[in-house]
DNA sequence: CGGCACGACGTAACAATGTTATGGGACGTA
DNA sequence: TACGTCCCATAACATTGTTACGTCGTGCCG
């Protein structure tokens, strides 16, 4: 009863199902979470078969791979009015916020929730490039750092505000109740340095 | 050819059963990674059937909980001289030594390497009682603080450490070679406001 | 001392997973 | 019109976590 649809659309149109499992991954990802995360469901998601992952991403790392881009696509396009509008607690506020919004999704790219993936090279590209926007803000906020500077406390203020995030969306924050407060709390402590007299 | 060593034990010696499934689940976990942490892996290196995991702990979940427990114990014990010597920057290197020595370990109880897992009651207990002992180190270095002052402080360490280090466990370092270099930077702005003047 | 119940354990099966071999069928090109 | 080259579904494979069943040994009660 699946394949019933296969006459009318006699173009294939390859990108369009390259995209339609991409975006099914992301649908089941966001529904069911990372149990039903399987290249069946996916498939059955998608409207085709469970090779049309292999054609098109060489497996489940490949679409794992194709997950962590589209992931920091994503909660860079989040961050960019904060960067905008040059605040860095703002940008730091946005990516706890994406990260609660698409758990999974984030668990996925930063907590090998899905077994024996770790980031390829075009995931680690990618998230060099969203780190990069970081380090051009640090920059743009504090211009009398220098480069290497700029790196470092972007550095720091990542893998901090990581750090809150994941402590919390593993279930191994000591006071989930009061998550949001600390981040705050930790989010000021953090960047005051940064934003206070050089 | 397994069962042979069944005549000299008369007694099964129920807690050597158990102990020795734990023991087996961390050094296939050294040994193979989380690739081969499987349930007949692990029974077949502690010298039993499948069975023993699932009569001692409930299944694979109850496993990873204990193994939760046996972690937080294992860098408890870590960290003991650090806090001992009082050394806040001390206590942050070794907890990042314990997790690049232990990295699957850190791995399955921070990172849900193994799928469809989250920490159980024990396991959250474990960490409480082992978060506290950094609340009781802060308010050590700073009797000035309140409770629920070093409460905040001890979340923001841990945070900000577990950030570092997750980073550079899960191959997201934007700079891997420097990640040793950069962590120290990152305990110095972390720690100075506590260890400053209050 | 003997029989019995209970619990631990191995064997074997179950459903579900990622992956791959096989084959068919649609498109573009000569 | 015939051919080659992809794309894709069907079906099989090995391996996973889990469970039902039968068996054996231990410890308790008569």
């Amino acid at each position: 009863m699946a394949a019933d649809v296969s006459s009318p659309r006699s173009p294939p149109d390859r990108h369009g199902q390259r995209r339609a499992i991409l975006d099914a991954a992301l649908a089941v990802l966001a529904r069911e979470g990372e149990a039903g995360f399987t290249v069946r469901r996916i498939a059955e998601a998608a409207g085709c078969s469970t090779t049309g992952v292999y054609t098109w991403f060489g497996g489940k790392a490949g679409l794992v791979d194709a997950i962590f881009v589209e992931g920091f696509e994503s909660f860079d396009a989040a961050l960019e009015p904060a960067y905008a509008a040059g605040d860095l607690v703002a940008a730091g506020r946005e990516y706890r916020r994406w990260a609660l919004a698409n758990p999974t999704h984030f668990l996925v790219m930063f907590g090998r929730a899905v077994p024996d993936v770790r980031p390829g090279e075009e995931a680690l590209r990618r998230g060099l490039a969203s780190f990069q926007r970081l380090v051009d803000h640090v920059r743009l906020v504090r211009p009398d750092l220098a480069e290497d500077e700029a790196f470092d406390w972007a550095y720091h203020v990542n893998a901090t505000v990581h750090g809150y995030v994941l402590t919390e969306l593993t279930g191994m924050s000591t006071a989930p109740h009061r998550a949001e407060e600390l981040f705050e709390l930790g989010l000021c402590r953090l960047l005051a340095p940064l934003s206070g007299s050089p």
